[in-house]
RNA sequence: GGGCGCUUAGCUCAGUUGGUUCAGAGCACUUGGUUUACACCCAAGGGGUCAGGGGUUCGAAUCCCUUAGCGCCCACCA
């Protein structure tokens, strides 16, 4: 059946997707096969498709499709994270665009908004993986806040506080100001900003003395409970023991010595405020000191902020620095670089912040998890991620895990007093009732005396559960899916979320099946834009996928993403990629196209240059087949592209094809025409897990095929033995032919015009592409010689000379000139071997093998001169 | 400040234990081609002191030292 004149990749691609769905194959149930299991990283419900998840899930596709293939029982679980903060920010803005402040509604009347939000916006981006040609079991989508997984959470929450890892703790948190709520470390961005450094002078009470202290952030003088020395300070030994007073404020606090002050710094004199800086608590907790929290929630100035209260610290720093200037206690003003926290979510500059916060305890919990990828139990490609993971693994700090927010899991404490203790955890009301009573000894207490913790669980502390709880194996640990589809084969995410996310998953996986989650870890690239910039919506500078998809096709994305994207480096994304990838999926479909178009005669032999071309191609693709199971194996997906393009579009189109097309209009022969169907089919096979559209397409055009024949489900090709010889052979054919288009262009012959060719065969092999040669080169007449022919134009492969009489006169001075370049080159090569062999600790030293091809390559350079030499003697006479 | 990594053709990158195939690939570029599958094509070409310097070795892109540039992670001196 001969196909249309032009690929249309849109509809192909809707209709193979429709029957792939309709025939149930992403689906995976449990079975006798071997599972091969991925779980997607959750993208954010409310979430659109970027490029990051276009390369990320390609990947994924791309693995699931060869294990598949495989036959493996193949199954990619996809999902949605809710995402607390992000989807919450969003909620509230939303809100506000219509006047709604959140802080107007309760608790349920935002979730109820918020679900609202999910519902509309939510699974958006997995239809737009559904056009990316995401194999995932849709069956078994999941959303971190299903009932199931919450109760995953709940559950974890729980028994994680029974065991003494989770507690209550007034910690120093990073606040944003903007969103009300705390952030993880990992969540805050340092960037470094230009700032000032303010010199302020602090009199030292009963004195008329002062000192100076140094500080970027004058406004929090307002907090400051102490000013510390460095007691190996000698210029101020005068100052230990006395007490200073803040300007402004004018409260007297007393001088401390801590060592922990570098004297080289700013004037040795360091302000401390306990409840705004993480080192200044730490000094606070050291010498006893008050702490005092000038900032409301918000991060404007309270009640200690005096005449500033309400006002926006950043306003406040301003004007503070007009009345210290006033007052004459402002010495001077530098610039001054320091780094600045910002909220990855909000951009709100963090604020450092004490608050009653809930921690997990990580040091005993992170360990199996570092064990694992020191022993290789859990592999990360590349493996340079190793030392980042150990080295943050190792100095891992307790995980602050709830959040100022709404939307998420609400932590499940519950508060019967106003004391600090006065609380207890449990998954339910009832029970957490029960466990007041008896924590209280007080029987008459009723559930509303009980008020839930109204904080949420930070996102992570759900997804950290991801591929244990997609499988319900949190609730039920041992049923049948958890115990086969667990430990999962392959994570394929970015190397941003190492920490978040991978590192957690394997902690909750050893923590709760005592088992690793994954075998191995791809961690791909950031996608960038040709200069290196990040792609991101605020830059504007990333397309849009599902455009891109409709410019190049699905299949064309994808291998224009794969193009270039080595494991673990940035991927620097161009279209012209895209349009790389088009242009390959257009390749495949015009070969397709030629042999299917061919009419079979049953009538005619198999020409011998059709034999041995398919017997060639055939080790050819062996050769092919046994490097892409090197790449896969190693995660080089992009090798295994190359691979498989070069195979496709060199060896298969322009030298396979070439050789075994028949005449124009001419029909082919019953056996090649068979056995080019079936290479084809092979082919196709290697194909589908980067194209897979275009290559389902081909193989159901090649013959009609039941469901049970899709090519998505049949089987990867066998490897068996590759004839290295015929390899070899080829290549010098190759050359040959080469050689003959060669002297074709420089004398202007056509293609259409025969020619002959005169072997002067040195070494009697390397005729098994005779055949072949005559039908490429179009040759009428390839004969065997004995001695070298006279008036014809000549060229060397190997050691066997080739003539190509033309009728004219040749221009003897061209090929005088020719031949002394060639034979200039070859003596200087000659030389080279010459001097090395000559080398007596060369020849001592070096392994035989090494030595006996040096020894050949002379051998063939003094051949090859030899011919030259004579040539031009002929050609002088 | 501490740690890790990178620097190979115009671009994006391979180069496994030093020695066949080591200076490669794809794209881009140049030149030719209305050869009837494909101009989203075919064919033939050009192009790199392997960041600089030094060393080890018979032999270095590959190992060691050093300089410069870039990137990432961690800690955050007010």
């Amino acid at each position: 059946m001969a196909l249309a004149g032009k690929y249309d990749a849109k509809s192909v691609e809707e209709k193979w997707y429709n029957y792939w769905m309709d025939n149930n194959y992403f689906h995976s149930e449990v079975d006798d096969r071997e599972a091969y299991t991925i779980v997607i990283p959750p993208p954010n419900v409310t979430g659109v498709l970027h490029m990051g998840h276009m390369l990320n899930n390609t990947i994924q596709d791309v693995l699931i499709r060869k294990a598949r293939l495989k036959g493996y029982n193949a199954c990619w679980v996809p999902g949605t994270d809710h995402a607390s903060i992000a989807t919450e920010a969003k909620v509230v803005a939303k809100l506000k665009e219509e006047g709604i402040n959140k802080n107007d509604l309760t608790r349920e009347e935002f979730l109820e908004h918020a679900w609202d939000w999910t519902h509309k916006h939510g699974g958006i981006i997995l239809e737009q993986l559904k056009k990316l040609g995401a194999s995932c079991d849709w069956e078994r989508t999941a959303f971190t806040m299903d009932d199931n997984l919450s109760a995953s959470v709940i559950k974890v929450f729980v028994d994680l506080y029974k065991k003494g890892l989770i507690y209550r703790g007034y910690r120093m948190v990073n606040w944003d100001p903007e969103a009300k709520t705390t952030l993880s470390d990992e969540e805050v961005i340092y960037e470094e900003k230009q700032g000032n450094l303010y010199y302020l002078e602090y009199k030292i009470e009963g004195s008329d003395d002062t000192l100076t202290i140094a500080t970027t952030r004058p406004e929090t003088i307002m907090g400051d409970t102490a000013i510390c020395i460095n007691p190996n300070d000698e210029r101020f030994t005068h100052l230990k023991g006395k007490k200073a007073i803040v300007p402004i404020v004018n409260r007297v606090i007393p001088i401390i010595e801590d060592e922990y002050v570098d004297v080289e710094f700013g004037t040795g004199c360091l302000k401390v405020t306990p409840a705004h800086d993480q080192n200044d608590k730490e000094l606070g907790d050291k010498h006893n000191l008050e702490v005092i929290d000038i900032f409301n929630d918000d991060a404007t100035l309270n009640s200690f902020g005096l005449h500033y209260e309400g006002k926006d610290r950043f306003v406040v720093r301003k004007q503070i620095v007009k009345e210290l200037e006033s007052l004459g206690v402002l010495q001077k003003i530098e610039t001054h670089l320091n780094k600045v926290g910002t909220s990855e979510r909000t951009k709100a500059v963090i604020e450092p912040k004490l608050s009653d916060q809930w921690f997990l305890k990580m040091e005993g919990l992170a360990k199996p998890a570092l064990d694992a990828v020191l022993e290789k139990d859990v592999n990360l490609v590349p493996e340079k991620f190793i030392n980042t993971y150990r080295h943050w693994m190792e100095n891992v700090r307790d995980w602050n895990i709830s959040r100022q927010l709404w939307w998420g899991h609400q932590i499940p404490a519950y508060f019967y007093g106003d004391g600090k203790e006065d609380f207890v955890v449990a998954e339910t009301k009832e029970e957490a009732l029960v466990l007041a009573k008896e924590k209280t000894g007080n029987n008459s207490l009723i559930e509303t005396d009980l008020t839930q913790d109204p904080d949420a669980l930070d996102t992570w502390f759900s997804s950290w559960l991801w591929p244990m709880s997609v499988f319900n194996g949190v609730l039920e640990p041992d049923n049948e899916e958890i115990n086969y589809y667990y430990p999962t084969n392959d994570l394929v995410t970015a190397p941003e979320i190492l920490f978040f996310w991978v590192a957690r998953m394997i902690i909750a996986g050893y923590e709760y099946r005592k088992e690793k989650p994954f075998t191995n870890v791809y961690l791909t690239g950031i996608v960038r834009d040709k200069q290196r910039r990040k792609m991101s919506k605020s830059l504007g500078n990333s397309p849009d996928p599902l455009d891109l998809i409709d410019q190049y096709g699905a299949d064309g994305i994808r291998v224009g993403m794969l193009l270039s994207s080595p494991a673990g480096n940035d991927l620097m994304f161009d279209e012209d990629l895209c349009k790389q990838g088009s242009s390959f999926v257009n390749k495949i479909f015009n070969a397709s196209r030629l042999i299917l178009g061919w009419e079979v005669d049953n009538t005619i032999d198999q020409p011998e240059s059709s034999r041995v071309a398919i017997d060639w191609y055939q080790s050819k693709f062996q050769k092919a087949l046994v490097e892409l199971e090197g790449n896969y194996e190693k995660y080089r997906i992009s090798d295994a592209l190359m691979t498989t393009y070069k195979l496709i579009w060199d060896d298969f189109c322009s030298w396979l094809l070439e050789m075994i097309k028949p005449a124009y209009q001419s029909p082919i022969d019953a056996k090649t025409y068979k056995e080019v169907i079936s290479i084809l089919e092979e082919n196709l096979k290697i194909l589908h897990p980067f194209v897979p559209f275009i290559s389902e397409e081909i193989w159901q055009q090649i013959k009609g095929r039941t469901p049970e024949e899709a090519l998505i489900i049949s089987t990867w090709p066998k490897e068996t033995s590759i004839n290295k010889e015929l390899i070899k052979e080829f290549e010098v054919a190759a050359d040959v032919i080469s050689g003959i288009r060669t002297i074709r262009k420089e004398k202007n012959i056509a293609f259409k015009e025969t020619i002959e060719l005169s072997v002067l065969n040195n070494d009697k092999n390397n005729t098994a592409f005779d055949t072949v040669i005559s039908k490429l080169g179009n040759i009428t007449e390839l004969t065997y010689v004995d001695e070298k022919v006279e008036g014809a134009l000549s060229f060397r492969v190997k050691s066997n000379e080739y003539f190509v009489p033309i009728s004219g006169a040749i221009n003897v001075e061209d090929e005088i000139k020719k031949l002394t370049e060639e034979l200039v080159y070859t003596e200087g090569f000659l030389k080279s071997v010459q001097k090395k062999l000559q080398n007596e600790r060369f020849v001592n030293n070096a392994p035989e093998q090494v030595i006996a091809i040096e020894r050949k390559k002379l051998a063939d350079a003094e051949g090859k001169i030899a011919t030259i030499k004579s040539s031009l003697e002929g050609l002088r006479k």
